[in-house]
DNA sequence: CGTGTTATTGACCAACATCAAACTTAGTGG
DNA sequence: CCACTAAGTTTGATGTTGGTCAATAACACG
């Protein structure tokens, strides 16, 4: 296992567009009234920056404050006895990664940058104050829950029945209309947030068979990648590839502008 | 893929008993006020039962109920082209296993019974409204869905990162506790409620390796088994082998309680 | 007693892990 | 601008876990 990365954290101010990033994750499900708007943006939000590696929250602390993502991406993890991590979930900008926290402590898991990113934290006071008073942004945050033990589902699926071509295929398509619904995947060649061990740690395969793996899907044309930079030859056998599909990940459209996207 | 069993249902009127189930599952993070209480046994609930192996609800169903499980013991699975399937989470009386179909529809898994069981639903309309005027059972709900993303993230790291061994150890250890939260298992050999091929579904193995690792199991002396009964002979080898801690359940004592049981 | 489901066994094989080394790339400081 | 370094990627050789297929045995139930 490797140290754990310096964390050389700036603490700043959160700006409006912090908050805009927030609210746009709330509103994936439904918009929030003016009101509840307000509400929000009136939120004590602490945001620190962390750098690529850096942990933001570790297995065992008991936060007494919840995480938005504002920038960068973010997964969970759970370490094992002797070096042996499984990525839990990839989180995106106005993500709250740590919901569970508001009611079950200490975290069983933790939370970590896998790029540079920027987090907010919000007293948990505040939000069960507001979760009392604003009925909606309630069932915003219910929702959120919601998505994120559905695509708990969709993994477990794909760690109990799919081969190896079918998990990557499945999660860089997850990946790509994730970082999309935020504006951060450029359909000709976006850059995969995570390294090929980081990539065999989320889907549960060493990162050499991974990396073959990769080789055969760009050998079949279906994606083409130089580093980190991927690009999407083909979006439809990509997508059968995985036996994807995107309706768990319940992003408004977004298989419909994938497609759209990819195949001009 | 065997048949769907026949679902000989006996619609009944739902007793004070099932009430009870209910409460004891909805207070197992907190007890709820004697308002609380009586505003849940005034809900109304509609009490089905099923044969073992019959469906509850179906992958792809938009049902307007919530279920409450009052007997028995009941699955949540994903089917998958051409015969594969995976089981998803285990539920035992009290639980409330498709609460995100209150929020996200249609269901993206089937609802099916492993053991004969008896089922209670409420509908969406009526929970909706007790979430807006109750706070408390709102609270519990709440609870309720983290835990079960919580055994979802145990889960996740079991597949991704435990070989067979750990894997049914770690399962077997999760049911008994579960079982013997509501009283259904008794430690001098309690019954499993499901097959071998059943149990390779929920963790991504073939009925053929998992009855071999069962022998495997009884030889070192962790368990014994006569068809479904099982006995655990030695819970703290067995805890180990399965690498197993009960916090993620977040039952109340659970591991102390089975300590407990099991030395005497 | 049949009949269907579940458990068990054996033979064989594929997918994926592990280990170790070489190669690439990007970053760093002189 | 160039060596130097560390992280990440790629390759090859080899071994293990667990899957598949197919047949048999043990039950459970009407």
């Amino acid at each position: 296992m490797k140290p754990v990365a310096e964390c050389f954290s700036i603490d700043s101010v959160a700006r409006p567009r912090d908050y805009a990033r927030w609210l746009a994750g709330l509103e994936s499900g439904a918009p929030l009234s003016a009101d509840d708007r307000e509400a929000i943006a009136g939120l004590p939000l602490r945001v620190q920056a962390f750098a690529e590696k850096a942990d933001i929250l570790r297995q065992g602390d008991a936060p007494r404050e919840c995480a938005v993502v504002l920038d960068g991406f973010v997964c969970r993890y759970r370490l094992l006895g002797l070096g042996q991590r499984q990525i839990l979930s990839f989180h995106t900008p106005g993500q709250m990664p740590d919901l569970q926290a508001l009611h079950l402590t200490p975290l069983d898991h933790g939370l970590s940058a896998l790029s540079a990113a920027r987090v907010g934290f919000v007293p948990h006071a505040a939000l069960h104050e507001l979760i009392a008073r604003a009925p909606a942004v309630a069932t915003a945050l219910r929702r959120e829950v919601l998505v994120d033990a559905s695509v708990a589902r969709e993994w477990l699926v794909g760690l109990g029945r799919r081969d190896a071509r079918q998990r990557i295929a499945h999660l860089i398509c997850e990946v790509f209309l994730k970082l999309g619904a935020t504006g951060d995947a450029d359909p000709d060649g976006f850059d995969l947030p995570f390294t090929q061990l980081e990539l065999g740690d989320a889907l549960g395969l060493s990162s050499v068979h991974v990396n073959r793996v990769l080789q055969d899907l760009r050998r079949d044309g279906l994606i083409a990648s130089r580093g980190r930079n991927l690009d999407i030859c083909d979006w439809a056998r990509l997508r059968a590839a995985g036996d994807f599909d995107a309706a768990y990940l319940h992003l408004p459209e977004a298989d419909d502008a994938a497609k759209a996207q990819l195949s001009p």
